[in-house]
DNA sequence: CTGAAAGCGCTTACAG
DNA sequence: CTGAAAGCGCTTACAG
């Protein structure tokens, strides 16, 4: 690999001229940067990302921590931020937490030390601590999906109307005995879902019908189990919540093998949609939010607070975007 | 953030003395030792990454070069080869390249100059000068899934087999029309599938059905328009092989609106399976791959690269994984 | 067993 | 308009 030196021989001038050329930073003359863009191309120079930042103390990288990737908005989140981030200059490294706080613990750890500028993070909530250090450093850091902290910036969703107007729309097409599968209660989403489709039924003095199985809630057997559950604790149920569409796809698949039809003998909706929602064999009814857009924003909310000088860093901001309901065959 | 010289100052000694201590690169003295360790600890300093890796000339980081994540099986390689290089103290960088040359030439350019010491791709085939190049240079370069060029290590699976058998699967319960739905064929994958496919359709003599429908081949979608462009085209067909299960869940879609039973009127298999396979509506019948295997595997050989002294790299070797059958209800 | 010095590849005041 | 020098935070021969 050619280095500045190389490029600065073959051109017969100094390193820095060179580097003043290629970074536009002040005048050079034409024949000499003339000289330096020939000795570039010759010698096809790529400057060494590492020695700028380590000079610069900065390194255009941004850290994702999420909890997984496989099956997962997460997945499509991701993808924005990257497509983003690649358009401003910055590379993406991407951390799988598996939702352990620990391996949390360790990614964040070993990021904070130079890999990176900034991080966006959909966290377990068990390391706020440290991502509360990591800000106090100088670093952004981004909330995504999940909302730990007021003090940290966030791009999430509207969950608590997700689950009130899902409800809403349920007992419109005349259900009265609706179930909510959820996921864990100390996360936002969960939370926020729950309150929102209890502030509902409360509303509309409908009985609540709810799930208490413990075990990773963002599956596909998640949704299949509970929906055992539910017939077993309410024969009456006629309509089924699913947070995410993955347990939506678990719960189709019991209600199959019970034979039971949707949306005739019960609907199914869920508050997260994929893309796949339209393409099931039962096209499910859905709550879709803009997982790429969230992606994009995430990016530009950490960027720009990564550009902002450390004077004037821009205060937090908490983003919410609204889901769109897409009316399917489940419900 | 404290530095190595913040430590050598509190503990009295010089900065080299305690990189030994922290590297246990020479015999320190215990009571040396000791004293960094607690400067260490108070100071909470971790070595900076990008200086380390400035000085050694190595960075411990893997650049990931991959088509897309969402709904796609890259997702779950990818937490295989994240899952194994984090084990082995290596970050991992994602880019998505969308199939798209220019975007994958960018990223390989980016991460080619001091990001990584590796990298692991699935490639569209139109930049393998540039990865004999990045080889050539001393990075490592493994590609997954699809390989295209046998003088680069690869870790794929017998997408052939998979082809042959799945013919003979169905051939066996009886279906004589079988048609294949399939991708680019300029990509090893989709290649061998076919010549698998048309290898026991031509040993059974059976009458091959295959569309040339141009588009995103890996999404819902496609699987779901050629069902429609199939059933045009060959009304008598009892059989539809999807290339990847993304595809198979268009075709039971495709085939639920046009209320074609499955699999009484018509068997459908993935030679992509998904975990999502078992809990469809209609199960699907599939050959399985061990996705995270593959990426285990990937992440293996790339570091053992890596870490191999500059003389005696390791030769080129080619792992190529068996799918294994999953038999449900769609065939 | 430990210190002083050089250097990895850059950028950026400081001169002129 | 351009060069010489310092320095980012480390590691590693070279002495002693």
């Amino acid at each position: 690999m050619a280095t500045l030196k190389d490029v600065a021989k073959l051109a017969c001038v100094d390193v820095s001229t060179v580097s003043r050329a290629l970074n536009n930073t002040s005048y050079v003359h034409p024949d000499t940067k003339a000289r330096i863009m020939a000795a570039v191309k010759e010698l096809s120079y790529a400057p060494n990302v590492l020695a700028q930042g380590l000079r610069q103390g900065k390194r255009h990288t941004i850290g994702v921590v999420i909890p997984r990737l496989y099956f997962t908005i997460f997945a499509e989140i991701v993808q924005g931020i990257e497509e983003e981030a690649r358009k401003r200059g910055y590379a993406t490294l991407i951390c799988n937490t598996e939702d352990d706080p620990k391996i949390e613990k360790e990614n964040l750890n070993k990021l904070r030390n130079g890999f990176i500028d900034g991080i966006i993070i959909a966290g377990t909530g068990h390391n706020n601590r440290i991502l509360k250090d990591i800000l106090a450093n100088g670093l952004a850091v981004t909330q995504i999906i999940r909302k730990q902290e007021d003090t940290m910036s966030s791009v999430t969703v509207d969950y608590a109307k997700c689950g009130y107007d899902a409800v809403i729309y349920l007992a419109k097409k005349g259900c009265r005995e609706i179930g909510l599968i959820n996921g864990p209660m100390n996360l936002a989403p969960y939370r926020e879902r729950y309150q929102g489709y209890h502030k509902a039924m409360t509303k509309l003095a409908l009985r609540e019908t709810t799930t208490s199985i413990d075990a990773q809630s963002n599956s596909l057997e998640y949704g299949y189990h509970c929906t055992f559950e539910f017939l077993k604790q309410n024969p009456n149920l006629d309509a089924i919540i699913a947070a995410v569409d993955t347990q939506g796809i678990g719960v189709l698949r019991a209600l199959k093998e019970c034979r039971i039809q949707v949306p005739e003998k019960m609907h199914v909706m869920s508050l997260t949609g994929y893309t796949i929602g339209s393409m099931l064999e039962t096209s499910m009814t859905a709550l879709e939010m803009p997982a790429r857009e969230i992606g994009i924003q995430a990016a530009n909310i950490t960027i720009e607070y990564i550009e902002a000088p450390s004077e004037k860093k821009p205060s937090v901001r908490h983003l919410v975007f609204n889901s769109i309901l897409a009316e399917r065959e489940s419900g």
